[in-house]
DNA sequence: TTGAAAGCGCTAACAT
DNA sequence: ATGTTAGCGCTTTCAA
């Protein structure tokens, strides 16, 4: 049974080190002039008692918790969790620390949230989602900065932080190319999502300097599921036969492509090459073969999200939108796994 | 630009409302015997003020913060990601807020947080994790009650939750019998996990029950993947040619066993059922056929431990490990969809 | 029915 | 070099 015992104060250290309380804390916090017999006493003191400030009455009177909330919009998704991730380890290895708040893409849990955090007294707040596509802002006017990570606020002033979809299509199709494919499909998600028609458009635009078209003539736009991979490869090979490299929107779409493709009696990489998106590393390890795949460096852009908040709350504040670059991650889909 | 006001203060209301801070407060809190009319007049100001008491003041003075505090033994995986979900479902709705702490699998970095949170007059801590496998205490003699979720502590003492791992195993086998099935065998994860011997030991018992022996003769086990499922299929035709249902250890297994059966010619559920664990949804959904599989209900697990650990915290501990059941889903991996 | 004052634990300015 | 004191924002006696 744990001792209900009340934690140790800062009066309780002063006391059993003989000095008074102002004492303690400059020897506790490193201030002032001391002398060293005297700070040793303390700290042993403290030591001994298990003492921890209060960080509580700290706050209160730092007029700051060295906290900050951080509001997943729609749940904890397989996008939103790196960013999480990121952002725990910028902040917790310091000095602040993380309120966990699930929105569930519910506007009113969110202003519940809010008002909770701006109680707790937040240095600030990130706001985090799977979607690229901008949403509204959580609040207006409110008294601390606002960063939104993988998720983006329709107002430009707004500090928000994306992957740079484009730039991966870009990365996926350079790739292809340089390993010497030159009929490349597209098969992706829904047209409405805007990370969609990023990526296309970056896939289309790497093509277009090599003076090629997408193969099939048109990206091929269905759920982002393995079921429509499946079905959009027969799709694409009806519309040309000849393809030898497919662009997936999603590792998921790739390995319903992959499957359909081993199906059909086409090989990959030999016959077909195939990049997918996400580096979803249980998706795309398990494809087979292995899969080639764009990294949107999710942890990193949590990580990012941090630091630009810590810089927000120190006064330097960033604003509008930003785009952070991916990665591509080769695997067997696009080559021998000794190199090509 | 953010106004960088300071947040209004109750003296600020009682100011406005021309009351004294006394009277502000038992107006805003609904305490004391107050005229209706200088009730109103308070929470007007307060209202038209913003007005959020600050918790830090609060908590100072309460003594306790209203918070607690979150470790993930090793990171966000798939097991802890539900897990925290129901924690920050059944506290985040009331008056407690979530400190998020990722413990990365790593003693000192848990040790760093246990000793900020305590600095910050958490009311309690969940431990979670996404072994099943008993671990050694978090800290010895913590001054605030600890409940383990997902995950256990090895001390008896320490009040553990954690899925019902042999119920869950005796679930699927009997699902099978129930369908039909008599020859039933066992894919699973390495031997020395304990949820994967406890799976096991469940299905036994189920199959027992009915005079029957596991197919195969023996439990075949491999690593957590798909690849293994597609390996460890050959070895049972080969072992018992005419098994008629696989109970796998995890839906990644058993979407590699679905391939593999496929790739053999076995329909899948026609001439062999087939029931995965975990529920992992988009693993089991894009399966071939979509895979009947065992829940562990780790959202409610999560729920329930911070029901525990509130009850803890009122002054309530539960004592030792507890199990909670698992739920069987049913897919078409086991009989048509038309129901069988 | 309302106001005044003490005190939660801490830090920082000011005394000694 | 060390002690004393005020005050962060709030709730809760106790007094008026």
């Amino acid at each position: 049974m744990p001792a209900q015992r009340r934690p140790a104060t800062i009066a309780d250290v002063a006391a059993l080190a003989e000095v008074s309380v102002g004492t303690a804390s400059k020897a506790l916090n490193g201030r002032g002039q001391l002398r060293p017999e005297t700070r040793e006493r303390v700290l042993a003191a403290a030591d001994r008692l298990g003492f921890h400030p209060n960080e509580l009455a700290r706050g209160l009177l730092a007029g700051r918790s060295f906290t900050v909330g951080l509001i997943t919009t729609d749940s904890f998704g397989r996008f939103s969790i790196p960013v999480m991730l990121g952002v725990e380890d910028a902040l917790g290895a310091g000095r602040i620390s993380v309120f966990l708040c699930d929105g569930r893409g519910d506007p009113i849990r969110e202003q519940h949230y809010i008002r909770t955090l701006l109680a707790r007294r937040v240095d600030g707040i990130i706001v985090t989602g799977r979607r690229a596509d901008p949403r509204s802002p959580i609040a207006a006017d409110l008294p601390v900065p606002v960063v939104y990570a993988m998720t983006r606020s329709d107002d430009p002033a707004d500090c928000s932080l994306v992957p740079d979809d484009a730039g991966g299509g870009r990365l996926a199709v350079e790739h292809l190319l340089a390993t010497g494919r030159t009929r490349v499909g597209h098969i992706t998600g829904p047209e409405r999502f805007l990370a969609a028609g990023l990526r296309a458009e970056g896939a289309r635009a790497a093509l277009a300097e090599a003076g090629l078209e997408l193969a099939g003539s048109r990206v091929l736009h269905g759920e982002w599921s393995e079921q429509w991979g499946r079905q959009a490869v027969h799709i694409l090979l009806r519309a040309q036969a000849d393809v030898d490299a497919i662009f997936c929107g999603s590792d998921q779409i790739a390995r319903g492509v992959a499957d359909a493709l081993r199906d059909a009696g086409r090989r990959v990489p030999d016959d077909i090459a195939l990049v997918g998106f996400d580096n979803w590393e249980v998706m795309a390890a398990a494809c087979r073969p292995p899969l080639t795949t764009i990294d949107m460096n999710l942890t990193q852009l949590g990580r990012t999200a941090a630091r630009r908040l810590l810089a927000a709350i120190e006064g330097n504040s960033a604003h509008g939108p930003q785009t952070l670059p991916c990665r591509l991650v080769v695997r067997e889909s696009t080559g021998s796994p000794a190199g090509q």
